[in-house]
DNA sequence: TTCGGTACCTGGTGTTGCCAAGTACTGGTG
DNA sequence: CACCAGTACTTGGCAACACCAGGTACCGAA
């Protein structure tokens, strides 16, 4: 979809690979299907995996280390108390923001 | 509202700009008051500047000096046809992007 | 043995919003 | 007159984040 989506984009894959992992646990290259499966299919993997990093690095997440029969070993994502928090607070970011942009929009006069 | 709008702000605050600029012309100084009274009252002018600057350079708007009665003369923003083509595409990336957030959302299942 | 699929990592780049400070013009107040 | 608040625009440096472009490593099948 172009540049456009990438700005866009910032800011909120955060929320959702964190939403991804309310559902349940995963690992960065499942998360990585999963965006492309959303839609996202340009969504780039070393992208994901720096964000992985990240939100570990602040708490949000617990990581176990699973063997894989297909490869490496995974490194799979469980979304702590703080990382509900965070998402939490990004719905209510989100909400906010995509009711302002609705009250811009032509066919919402 | 903290970082987590700042970041999500990326990619948007440009839409929303073009949005105002739809509805009719306007001065920096006077779209910033907008976005306040949008919400948005953290909006740094600087940054609402920097914006105009940049979708002038790509051609987006047509710059019009009109001198005002209360201070420094404002350079009103137009929208340009290009302008009006970013815009439409800024609200179908919006509306994609809303869509698939919204089925990770957990009302939503 | 090579190749494709799985799985993760990393250094560098560009865009973007914020911070902080500055310029400049006007009208009102003391 | 001097000063200040409000109006209006500008700019250099910073931090965060998604992308790019590569790399490592492990496995099974052809």
């Amino acid at each position: 979809m172009g540049k456009q989506q990438t700005e866009m984009l910032k800011g909120v894959l955060e929320g959702m690979v964190l939403a991804i992992l309310a559902e349940r646990p995963a690992y960065g290259y499942e998360i990585t299907a999963r965006l492309r499966d959303l839609g996202f299919t340009d969504i780039v993997e070393g992208t994901v995996y720096a964000l992985l990093v990240r939100i570990e690095q602040r708490g949000l997440v617990d990581i176990e280390k699973v063997p894989s029969e297909k490869g490496p070993p995974r490194k799979v994502y469980t979304l702590g108390p703080e990382g509900h928090d965070q998402l939490t607070e990004f719905w209510s970011t989100w909400k906010f923001l995509a009711d302002r942009i609705d009250t811009l929009q032509p066919k919402g006069n």
